[in-house]
DNA sequence: GACTTTGTCAAACAGTTGCTTGATTAAGTT
DNA sequence: AACTTAATCAAGCAACTGTTTGACAAAGTC
């Protein structure tokens, strides 16, 4: 009979590997929530995906409720550590814009999560990821101080705003496709779609300097 | 026994009336789907809604695709009529923010079918909504061309950041919540943003004159 | 008045959904 | 080797989904 491969302490073998299979079926989370919201997403698929039994979702996971905040989680974790301090605010802003645009799974969840929201709650879903977002507005609210920006705007209002303009391809794409004419998805446009972004906030009075 | 109302011609009687039973059946799948996107709506809550037999969905539209598409058109067409030419454009955007924000339906709609957009299609309702649109990408670039735009910016893509800035409060509530610290849907803070995206489009370069 | 068409309903049907159960096998412990 | 624990699976269940069926009464037609 084939010897079998007596348990040498090396992980990497594929069988039995729980820390692989948690992410597996996070990484399948993310997608298919992503892809298809909260409530369009099917536990079935996410399992399919990541190639595991169904069970396991729930076993790893508290069903599908806690598969969701497990994944929200961890990407928020990722986020965190993914902002450059110091550099210029509309450079920042291209940046920002390329990559939401580039890989829009983050932004489609928060645009997904924008629709589900009913109310003002303590949900710490909101609450963490708007702490990094309080570090943005204070710089903005700096700029504003030393006259780099009009004075009638609200940095709070103006972020907000910016970023609803950077995520445009991933939450109107049916409208770019019918008024800029092409796939609102191609790298080209994306490109050009995010020196419009840096554009815009470089005309409200903001040159790099 | 009670006298048989003896069908007189006026049907406002409240019973057998068709044209009010398809109002209303559209009337609660504009809400429901608004409120639930496509997936999340659910036939039997339109109907309960409405008041009305869940089978007179099937039976006066072809089911819930029909329904979808007969509400989206209906709202179209009212859309339609509702564009005021010929005002300068940073009023004509606040104007559209204050109109999109009072009353969320519609910009719902827009945002769920967006996240629902699979890639590049023929779908008329795309076509028709951007054909409005066009009209105002050229009423920008005219503005461009007298001088009064900078001549970097697309129009195009400037008013779909315009638009996506103006939906903000509908599509992104749970972070304004998080970085404004207010409730999105307050009137008062309603009133204040579409100040500050006439604001926005005003510094790009465009005073009402 | 008999007959057809139209508007409405209650009930049920087939397909999915998320989740639970019970069993099986690998790994760890003694 | 015996035993316990952890990881995995296949099968199935109750609840819910959109849709269909079959009935029936109001309105229209002759």
């Amino acid at each position: 009979m084939p010897p079998k491969p007596r348990r040498s302490p090396k992980p990497h073998e594929r069988q039995r590997d729980p820390e692989r299979t948690r992410k597996l079926i996070l990484d399948a989370a993310a997608a298919e929530f992503s892809a298809h919201g909260y409530v369009g997403a099917r536990i079935r698929a996410i399992a399919a995906r990541a190639g595991v039994n169904q069970q396991l979702v729930s076993y790893y996971f508290d069903g599908k409720e806690g598969l969701y905040q497990a994944m929200s989680e961890r990407w928020r974790e990722r986020q965190r550590d993914l902002v450059p301090p110091g550099t210029p605010f509309p450079e920042q802003v291209r940046r920002y814009a390329l990559e939401a645009l580039r890989d829009p799974e983050g932004p489609r969840l928060m645009a997904w999560s924008g629709l589900e929201y009913t109310g003002p709650t303590g949900d710490p879903d909101h609450t963490a990821r708007s702490q990094q977002l309080a570090d943005s507005v204070d710089e903005l609210r700096a700029l504003q101080e030393s006259g780099r920006l009009p004075a009638d705007l609200d940095p709070a209002c103006l972020l907000v705003m910016l970023m609803a303009a950077a995520m445009a391809p991933t939450t109107l794409p049916h409208v770019i496709e019918g008024v800029c004419g092409t796939d609102p998805r191609s790298p080209e446009f994306i490109e050009h779609f995010a020196d419009q972004v840096a554009l815009l906030a470089r005309h409200i009075g903001l040159d790099p300097t």
